[in-house]
RNA sequence: GCGCCCGUAGCUCAGCUGGAUAGAGCAACGGCCUUCUAAGCCGUGGGUCGCAGGUUCGAGUCCUGCCGGGCGCGCCA
């Protein structure tokens, strides 16, 4: 609809270049906007504005010899020069409803599109490591990275979804002396348990659990408990599988899996953290200083340089940061979107600056990174503090327990990436209307239960049936549905190229309030059975968007609330 | 001190690449269930878009400075 309206400007635009009134060599393309003010009509387009200048002659001129150029078209009714010169097109009542059939056609690849061309995309998220369950962070990750990676697929990428940790190094040996402290029967409050260790009660299970010799089974890794309190390997070994077990049921429950997971310890197992020293050294980008080699990364922006290797001889995260992704870059992902929180923004210019130092024609900009802030739960008014070591943060799997998943998911994702984000646990375990997430089930839910009421009657209604003579609706409220409706597909294209999920949840508040909005106030099961197959088709259309618009944030559409 | 993010109605937030009179929800108030699900609908009130400049036909949106909040600024990850 509204590429046929961008036609109709080219060729008057194309007009007025030959006639002379705009110079030929320039190009113009017409913006063609949605309208806020229904007075405004349903498209509208400021290139009468943007070109005054090059045409020498006022916008509202420009705009008159625009619109007289336009060519014919059924699709429009009706078209205005308004304000300053904007060119305001109003859409014909039938050609509005076109939508309808197009939706119910094209089912739940409606709003799809080939645009990515199979182009292989790589989202990381999540990565935590495998040292307690998943906070609440980590939930926003989720339900943002996995929205992400639906909209991607949505617009015809072949995405790739990682998750990279570390199964070595400090913070696991931590980990495993903590198992350990808890197998032997201290407490945290013992003064012989270790210094940083984790004090959360799942550490008590992890050591029950290995004890007792019971084997865990994780998505990329088996392993059975030996026993032995004094066996450190073991007792790592176990404790990562184990936490990595718990991680991803939280994930499995909140409807988020992952295609590869990565271990950072890899990187160094195939050489590839020695040759990326190796080859940043050849580069000569590297000095020795204080005992410690370092990577001049001032060079590529960063404000000050970098140690790669430690004065104790090991590594800094920062190397196999740069190894991994220089992995991801030699396995052929063009575009690879890094999901993480905030707080990490510091590496951003690091890992790219590292890379750039690799010579290896990686462009200067890659990889993306979608940052998100700082989740803050709240209960009773009170904050709850989110801290690992502490082990009284508030985890996913609370939440979903707690809320659902449904709600879960979509309070995660449906606010800007860069905002932070109150989660109020009262708020959304109410089972009241203040859930956006239920207002927009409810309004699919509506829908099926008409379709039932309907055949209760006696009457069978494929949900993919575009039944009726759709010219026959006259509202405001149908032509405003099916108008949201023809919003979708570029709804989608935006959101992914955009990389801003939460578009997609409040697209759905407003579909689904037009909804409410119609369906309060005008029957569809009524006596005239040409208006209400129309009507239904309408329905059955409004029910497929909110399904397709759902799953891209990974929210089910119930039949029955 | 430096860097990044945020500041929009009492509260939680939208505002699509600079467009027309800044929008929703919640809360407040007033209406609507012998009618397809009231987890719904209709109506009313509510604003110096943090502040001050600048850019231009036009700024909540872009630039600069300030104020306020968050996060970073490790040979931790």
């Amino acid at each position: 609809m509204k590429e046929t309206v961008s036609e109709l400007l080219q060729s008057a635009l194309a007009a007025l270049q030959s006639e002379g009134t705009l110079p030929a060599d320039q190009t113009f393309t017409p913006q063609v906007g949605n309208t806020k003010d229904k007075a405004h009509g349903d498209y509208a387009c400021n290139i009468a504005l943007v070109a005054s200048k090059a045409a020498g002659c006022p916008p509202r001129q420009l705009a008159e010899a625009l619109v007289d150029r336009l060519p014919e078209s059924k699709a429009v009714a009706k078209v205005e020069i308004a304000g300053p010169g904007f060119i305001n097109f109003f859409m014909s009542t039938a050609s509005a409803f076109e939508i309808v059939e197009a939706v119910l056609n094209e089912r739940d690849r409606f709003g799809r599109n080939d645009s990515g061309k199979g182009e292989k995309v790589q989202v990381e998220f999540v990565s935590a490591n495998p040292t307690g369950p998943l906070h609440v962070g980590h939930g926003r990750g989720a339900a943002i990275g996995d929205s992400l990676c639906r909209l991607l697929e949505a617009n015809g990428y072949n995405v790739t979804r990682e998750f990279y940790y570390n199964d070595a190094g400090a913070q696991i040996n931590n980990l495993a002396l903590s198992v350990q402290s808890r197998a032997k029967g201290l407490t945290p409050d013992d003064d012989s348990w270790p210094a940083d260790g984790y004090r959360g009660d799942y550490i008590i299970d992890v050591a029950k659990s290995y004890l007792a010799g019971e084997t865990v089974t994780a998505d990329d890794r088996e392993v059975t408990g030996k026993g032995d309190p004094e066996d450190m390997d073991a007792i790592r070994e176990f404790a990562v599988a184990y936490l990595r077990r718990e991680q991803d049921l939280d994930l499995k429950a909140f409807g988020v899996h992952f295609d590869v997971y990565f271990l950072e310890s890899s990187l160094y197992e195939d050489g590839k953290v020695e040759a990326t020293v190796k080859r940043l050294q050849e580069n000569g980008y590297t000095y020795e200083q204080d005992g410690a080699m370092w990577l001049r990364t001032t060079e590529f922006g960063d404000d000050k340089d970098r140690v790669m290797r430690k004065k104790d001889g090991g590594y800094t995260y920062f190397l196999p940061d740069v190894a991994y992704h220089l992995d991801k870059w030699q396995r052929g992902f063009t575009t690879v979107i890094n999901e993480q929180g905030a707080d990490h923004h510091s590496t951003v210019t690091r890992v790219r600056a590292g890379l750039q130092a690799l010579k290896a024609d990686i462009p200067q900009g890659w990889p993306d990174y979608v940052l998100h802030q700082m989740v803050m739960v709240t209960r009773s008014g009170q904050e709850v503090k989110i801290s690992k070591r502490a082990g009284s943060y508030v985890t996913v799997r609370d939440l979903i327990d707690e809320v659902g998943r449904d709600a879960t998911r979509f309070f995660l994702a449906a606010r800007r990436v860069d905002s932070q984000l109150t989660f109020d646990i009262d708020l959304a375990r109410s089972q009241t209307n203040e859930n956006p997430v239920y207002y927009i089930q409810y309004a699919h839910a509506r829908i099926c239960s008409v379709l039932r009421k309907l055949a209760d009657e006696g009457v069978h209604r494929d949900r993919h049936e575009c039944v009726g003579d759709l010219s026959i609706l006259t509202l405001d409220e149908e032509k405003d549905l099916a108008n949201q409706l023809a919003k979708y597909p570029e709804l989608v294209a935006n959101a992914a190229a955009q990389r801003e999920p939460h578009h997609v949840a409040h697209y759905l508040r407003e579909l689904a309030g037009q909804f409410h909005t119609y369906y309060n106030a005008h029957k569809v099961l009524i006596e005239d059975t040409a208006l209400r197959d129309a009507r239904l088709s309408l329905y059955l259309a409004v029910r497929q968007v909110l399904e397709n618009g759902l799953d891209l944030l990974g929210v089910s559409a119930p039949e029955v609330m």
